[in-house]
DNA sequence: ACTATTAATCGTCGATCAACGATAAAGGTA
DNA sequence: TACCTTTATCGTTGATCGACGATTAATAGT
């Protein structure tokens, strides 16, 4: 109806109506736990082995230790990140799974 | 210091200090971009080509019209989309480019 | 039992989000 | 010009975020 392509083709009519996406629930729910520079750096800091207890994030983060807490509580909540207890401290880790279901979506896309 | 392992190993004391990582904010702002189901249905309406059109993604979303062009404007403002005007219309195009960034930032992890 | 350490929670504050209706702007068409 | 269509913007509302300090568990060690 509309001719258009900024840069290449696009804009078909379109009769399919779509259902309620239970994916795209999904995919916004851990692009979500990711969509702050904090959570990424503490991702990237369980990834690479260089912190795993709380406060040693805290530690490289220019944040205080309730606001790295609640930081960690979403990772958590949204499934990528693990915590242990370990005596007094707590020991998070990345969950592999949903890391790879974050990126398959991602790659889905 | 502290020996814990949910499943697996994790925990080295990790001397290194990381400077401020542009990355974390770079990834932080795309994954935002998409940290909303209505958004990431956007995108998908765009990859299929089943809309370009405003009024068309309008119509398979159940939200108003002047939801839809804040959501499409906070994916322009991400880079994640683009708009070309047609007339009285405006055709969304995906950013091609933008998006491998995200893929690759997200595989990265 | 007491103390020190670690992490989670509470309460607060300002800022932003997400949704909507209403209105304005821009571009076609009669 | 007047009208219609399409989209962007404005203004408002309630909810949530993000940050912090202070407080409260929970546990280990003495």
């Amino acid at each position: 109806m509309a001719k258009c392509s900024p840069k290449d083709s696009c804009c078909e009519p379109a009769p399919v109506k779509l259902p309620a996406d239970v994916h795209a629930q999904e995919l916004a729910d851990l692009a979500w736990a990711i969509a702050h520079p904090a959570r990424v750096r503490i991702v990237r800091l369980l990834m690479d082995h260089n912190a795993c207890v709380c406060g040693e994030i805290v530690g490289q983060l220019p944040l205080a230790q309730s606001t790295v807490s609640q930081h960690l509580k979403i990772l958590k909540q949204s499934g990528l990140v693990q915590g242990e207890v370990d005596g007094p401290k707590v020991c998070y880790c990345i969950n592999p799974q949903k890391l790879e279901q974050l990126k398959t979506l991602v790659a889905g896309l």
